[in-house]
DNA sequence: CTAGATTAGTTGGTGTACAAATTAATAGCC
DNA sequence: GGCTATTAATTTGTACACCAACTAATCTAG
């Protein structure tokens, strides 16, 4: 990923940021995951009640605007959630193509024990919160390069 | 992420480490597709490649080493890359449950068309070397901080 | 107003990741 | 040496991500 006179560099494993961002998103994730199955979420499901304690109602299009999933992966996901109890999909009523998705108590009350989590995940990495920052900072302008990039994310 | 006195922060997802791993990851990962469509490769098995064109021979056990995967996931992908004529596995002589995974002639050739991928993603980018570099030792870092967390990594 | 284009969400297909179970081979201990 | 524990890889199951196709609703242009 680095241009470099050396081409056996070029291709080294370590060297690829693609691989260190894969690599840590899952590092990381992993460290959720006992977190939340008590709650029996997966983190994507976590990452979609964020959205909703935060933002709700959502459409499935604005859900997947917050999260970068398309409906495809919403689809099934939030029929997940649903049957777990904790939120509902109802027809929008100004639009019926739209849905509105909205928290159930159950989905609201589990907030209280989501909040636990980051500083139990911040706890477990042993980081200081100044280098979390820096790092998310760093993720953000990365994130935006490839927005910036003319083939990628179509809207 | 962030153990912050405002709660209503706590949870935003904006603020999640992990959410921006995720979208950064899955953002980058994205910007390779194109280029890897021609050479009929997905990303993880670009990453195989990497690892074999590296180091082969290796086991399915040193691989899922070197790429984090576990052996469930490696197993059919290897099993797709071998139909692709890119690599074949044997039993290691020493130790027959062990594989040998090695790569073919076309394997081999494959990598001169990969060693334009790396300059061309960061031509995508257009973003600086150096901040590539900085983004990849932070990101080394909160890899090694996972690895560090007692409850993680069960090698 | 109407027909065609666009949009929202669902469904189906493919390839991962992760977890558990299984089979066969090897290591280690008595 | 033999038995038990451990290990390597495969298979099965579940939940994603991404992509394409599809249906129904809405928008837009003529």
């Amino acid at each position: 990923m680095e241009s470099v006179t050396d081409t056996t560099d070029l291709l080294a494993l370590d060297r690829q940021v693609c691989f260190a961002l894969s690599i840590a998103s899952r590092s990381v994730i992993g460290l959720y995951r006992p977190l939340l199955q008590p709650m029996g979420l997966t983190h994507p499901q976590y990452l979609v009640m964020l959205a909703l304690w935060q933002h709700e109602p959502l459409s499935v299009k604005e859900l997947g605007e917050l999260l970068r999933l398309d409906p495809g992966t919403l689809s099934p996901l939030l029929k997940r959630l649903q049957a777990l109890g904790y939120l509902s999909r109802e027809r929008n009523t100004k639009d019926e193509r739209a849905l509105a998705v909205t928290l159930t108590p159950a989905g609201r009350a589990l907030r209280a024990e989501a909040e636990k989590i980051p500083p139990a995940i911040v706890e477990r990495l042993g980081m200081e919160l100044a280098e979390l920052q820096h790092l998310h900072g760093a993720l953000m302008r990365v994130i935006a390069a490839t927005d910036r990039d003319p083939g990628s994310r179509k809207v």
